[in-house]
RNA sequence: CGGGGUGUAGCGCAGCCCGGUAGCGCGCCUGCUUUGGGAGCAGGAUGUCGGAGGUUCGAAUCCUCUCACCCCGACCA
């Protein structure tokens, strides 16, 4: 491609919009421009980018036996209802009406599709296992779209969708897609780590996520530097402490905490860790209110609490609803003499091994001490794992402790067992001649994700670098003076054809910019390799060969090349 | 959804407090010079100051409403 053929839009700052590293540079390179919150137009040069993410990741699904297909964007809302998630998906889906007011959703994902294909397509065991994918625009209405096209409410997914005529074979294909998805973010240089994960509203039971590793990641991943353990925060469990809870030594009383809200506040005032007190959220199980007992430096897990009895629905108590249950302000909430008739006490595992606490008292400005259960209250109704994991934790394999890192999620396989099969009734006659549901299996990959996140782990102050395998040109030549030497025309027209014959990714810089120009603009793309073409040079039979990617912890060198010998030179030079 | 912030030329911003008819840098166009790390000189184009309403002789500036976008939060009471 020569640069005045194509189109290259780059500039010096980026809009004040973008906080992210890979979403500034995406801007700056002109990969993509936004069109509205969570909306990007892929410009020619981040579309070959897309394209090439895309090629891997299709070639790898083609590899691991997947069949693709493409199925309607547009969904409608009678399918949806069937499976029970036209409610359930809520207010992420975008709903449509079309000219006869009938409802469709723009598909954020599209197991309800899928299954409708293999209800009516696959009748007979003999059909199975089958595995479908596409690669499609979805959409997703987010709560708050950010980071450019790394949270979009449009985006490019890779989707795969498998059946089954057994638990086994259904283990199986899940196996060979978790060997793919390493493959593919392997081949495009990405360093990842696959967790086990929570299913979430996808539903079903065995779960893995590909998350490539960035401070800037949205999600926290445990895992234990001693064995293989590695899982999703939201579904790490917290072992519950090994020693038994310790017998009562201190009284109970009364602390003054005038303006001390917070553990950390009360903690700080009376000189003693966090570790000592603990914090109460209260929570609404539909009319029933439940309090959430949790060390004060603790965080509450969600997911984890939404897997209890009763509390599929919770949400956070309000102030009124608060103030009804403890004739209390929130700051000073505490689990001593609270009508247990009416009101459920969860404690974490480690709250309940806890004794001569600090918490709230139920009276504004006052914390209790030295609370123990037994004694100053009755013992939790519940004892559970409802925490967040934190580093030093003991891994839940026994063996070793936690750290924690953070992830961009880029890829996720679920065993989704029979609950779209059942509830859609996509059955297939087994060797008897019987109905049985199928087994299936969901495998999803965020193509424009995955080239935000390798600009996250790729890239220096003068812009992206991209790993080989998806970049947009794989050398760039920058001819010096195209316009003006006859000799830099000749010897770089020679050059492109040369390299392009031979099967390489070329771009002809032969714009009539000054040479810094062209530099800057081929290190802010990123492009891998670079090749010098100058009259300097070339009076001596040389070109100039620099590596966009330096070695670490030094500036990339330029070396010389002779003309005459520059393919076999670069072709060498190229080599992944 | 709650809190905060920002909307002025394609991009980055100043001007707003204290009302007087819009400016800087980059980019863009023309010409000349320049050509190995984001050129120099000269000339030039580009704005319903996000939108609507109001106050005023007069509004980018003050008031009201509204829209859009960004950030933080939506979990610790």
């Amino acid at each position: 491609m020569r640069a005045t053929q194509f189109f290259i839009s780059t500039t010096k700052e980026a809009p004040s919009e973008a906080e992210l590293v890979s979403h500034k540079l995406m801007l700056r390179a002109g990969l993509i421009k936004r069109l509205g919150s969570g909306l990007y137009t892929w410009m020619p040069l981040g579309l070959r980018v897309l394209r090439r993410v895309e090629a891997i990741v299709r070639e790898e699904m083609n590899r691991a036996g997947a069949i693709e297909l493409l199925m309607p964007a547009v969904q409608p809302a009678e399918l949806w209802e069937e499976s029970g998630r036209w409610a359930v998906f809520g207010p992420q889906m975008l709903k449509i009406k079309d000219r006869h007011e009938r409802d469709f959703c723009f598909g954020p994902t599209h197991e309800e599709v899928i299954t409708d294909v293999a209800r009516r397509e696959i009748k007979s065991y003999r059909q199975l296992p089958v595995n479908f994918y596409q690669i499609q625009m979805k959409f997703r209405d987010e709560i708050r779209p950010r980071f450019g096209v790394m949270r979009a409410r449009e985006f490019l997914m890779k989707d795969a969708y498998s059946f089954h005529a057994s638990r086994d074979s259904l283990v199986a294909t899940y196996q060979t897609m978790y060997d793919a998805y390493s493959r593919v973010f392997s081949r495009l240089g990405l360093t990842f780590r696959a967790v086990a994960a929570d299913t979430g509203a996808i539903g079903g039971s065995g779960s893995h996520e590909f998350h490539v590793l960035a401070d800037s990641g949205e999600d926290l991943i445990a895992y234990c530097p001693d064995s293989d353990y590695a899982a999703n925060v939201e579904l790490a469990e917290a072992l519950a402490p090994a020693t038994p809870r310790a017998a009562a030594a201190e009284a109970m009383r009364e602390v003054d905490t005038p303006k001390q809200t917070t553990c950390e506040d009360v903690a700080a005032l009376l000189g003693i860790p966090l570790q000592r007190t603990v914090k109460l959220v209260a929570v609404m199980a539909g009319e029933r209110m439940v309090v959430l007992l949790l060390r004060g430096d603790h965080m509450l897990n969600e997911v984890k609490l939404g897997k209890l009895e009763g509390l599929a629905d919770f949400r956070l108590a309000n102030e009124a609803e608060i103030r009804a249950a403890f004739d209390c302000p929130p700051g000073f909430l505490g689990p001593v003499d609270i009508d247990r008739d009416r009101i459920t006490v969860i404690a974490d595992r480690t709250v309940a091994a806890m004794s001569d606490f600090v918490c709230g008292a139920n009276k504004p400005k006052l914390h209790l001490a030295g609370v123990n259960f037994g004694r100053d209250l009755k013992e939790p109704d519940v004892v559970a794992d409802i925490r967040n994991v934190v580093t030093g934790d003991p891994s839940p394999d026994g063996k070793g402790s936690l750290q924690l890192c953070r992830g961009i999620e880029v890829g996720h396989v679920f065993q989704l067992g029979n609950k779209y099969s059942k509830a859609m009734d996509a059955t297939y006659l087994d060797e008897a001649g019987k109905a049985q549901a199928m087994e299936m299996g969901c495998y999803g990959i965020g193509v424009s994700r995955i080239v935000a996140s390798a600009i996250e782990q790729n890239h220096d102050d003068k812009g992206i670098i991209w790993p080989q395998s998806m970049a947009p040109f794989l050398l760039v030549i920058v001819a010096i003076g195209y316009g003006k030497s006859e000799m830099v025309k000749t010897a770089a027209d020679n050059l492109y054809a040369e390299l392009t014959a031979a099967g390489f990714d070329v771009l002809l810089d032969d714009r009539d910019e000054r040479p810094g120009v062209m530099f800057a603009d081929a290190e802010l793309i990123g492009i891998p390799h670079r090749i010098t073409v100058g009259e300097r040079g070339l009076k001596d039979g040389i070109i100039e060969y620099q590596a966009r990617r330096a070695a670490p912890g030094q500036a990339s060198e330029a070396r010389k090349i002779a003309v005459d010998t520059a393919k076999e030179s670069l072709t060498e030079l190229m080599r992944d």
